[in-house]
DNA sequence: TAAATAAAGGACAAAAATATCCGAAATCAT
DNA sequence: ATGATTTCGGATATTTTTGTCCTTTATTTA
């Protein structure tokens, strides 16, 4: 053990590429929009069971995907979340993590310049903006439809 | 202004891909590569004011890389941080970013399931090993040489 | 209309990340 | 040896993120 003190204080468990609050969101609307997609509503109680997260907290993330229309809450008996089935193809994945953690993951400087500019690029500018910007393409081009899709058919998982 | 109070709960002026520690650090390693390639070791000071960054905290992460023997430190006067010469090519970015971050980032699974696996894939998995191998493969193959070459040149800025 | 249900919202609590302060230890120059 | 300098290390403070609790509001059903 010994020197343990001092490495505690920055004893991370990992830094992850998006915060709780967002993982939480992304996996409750894949939630919601496969239900929708069964014509069923989803109350708060049966998402957070889904994707076992807490679920006060998990109601404010909605709350969020709420007031940015990418979900619809109806409250009262059967009440619960829901996606009108004719938007689930819509909603991009950049949406949701837009709402929630905001857009600097996939436009912001890699070393956290107040902005990313070519003309006057950060030294690991030319090599991060490779990347950045196909993550960026890749959440912009993913549907939660798709997603939702491969759920349902048991291919892919959200609780492990 | 209105319903400003609970959303001020979640305004965060973004989440980033890398934690402000691992912005500091990575910063602060080219720094003292550049020096170090000049034959000069530079101080604490020297440090945060090319960076911009608090200059205890910045100690504390340069101690971090100091333990996983990235850079070494003498201490007194004319002291400070240096990485020996032939040493600047080898060191790669990941292995900074690993040092203060760990490998979540370039490892873990997009969605924060327990670990990412091909055989049960979260929904997210297949587009996001894409966007995140590119990462590890540009944390892996980018090292402390280059960047410090671009800072030197002029071509590229740490503090905007 | 009353009761039950479920989301909305406010206040608060805990944990983690970020940041500051100060003294100790090592090293160098005189 | 002494004093100046600079990293190291512990304690503490602040801010942000994550999480809980409980009341209010809207809706449905009986
Ligand atoms: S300036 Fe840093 S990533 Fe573009
Ligand atoms: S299981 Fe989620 S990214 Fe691989």
């Amino acid at each position: 053990m010994s020197d343990n003190k001092i490495l505690l204080i920055f004893t991370s468990k990992g830094t992850e590429m998006f915060s709780k609050a967002c993982e939480y969101g992304i996996k409750a609307a894949i939630v919601v929009a496969q239900e929708s997609l069964n014509g069923q509503r989803t109350s708060l109680k049966d998402i957070t069971r889904e994707i076992n997260s807490p679920e006060a907290f998990t109601a404010k993330i909605l709350q969020l995907l709420v007031r940015s229309r990418i979900i619809y809450s109806v409250k009262g008996p059967h009440g619960g979340f829901e996606i009108p089935k004719n938007q689930i193809d819509e909603v991009k994945l950049s949406e949701i993590v837009d709402a929630i953690d905001g857009d600097a993951i996939y436009k912001g400087c890699g070393l956290g310049l107040s902005e990313c500019s070519a003309s006057q690029p950060c030294p690991v500018h030319d090599k991060f903006v490779k990347v950045r910007d196909e993550l960026k393409l890749m959440l912009e081009n993913t549907s939660l439809y798709e997603l939702a899709v491969g759920l349902e058919v048991g291919l892919t998982f959200l609780n492990r």
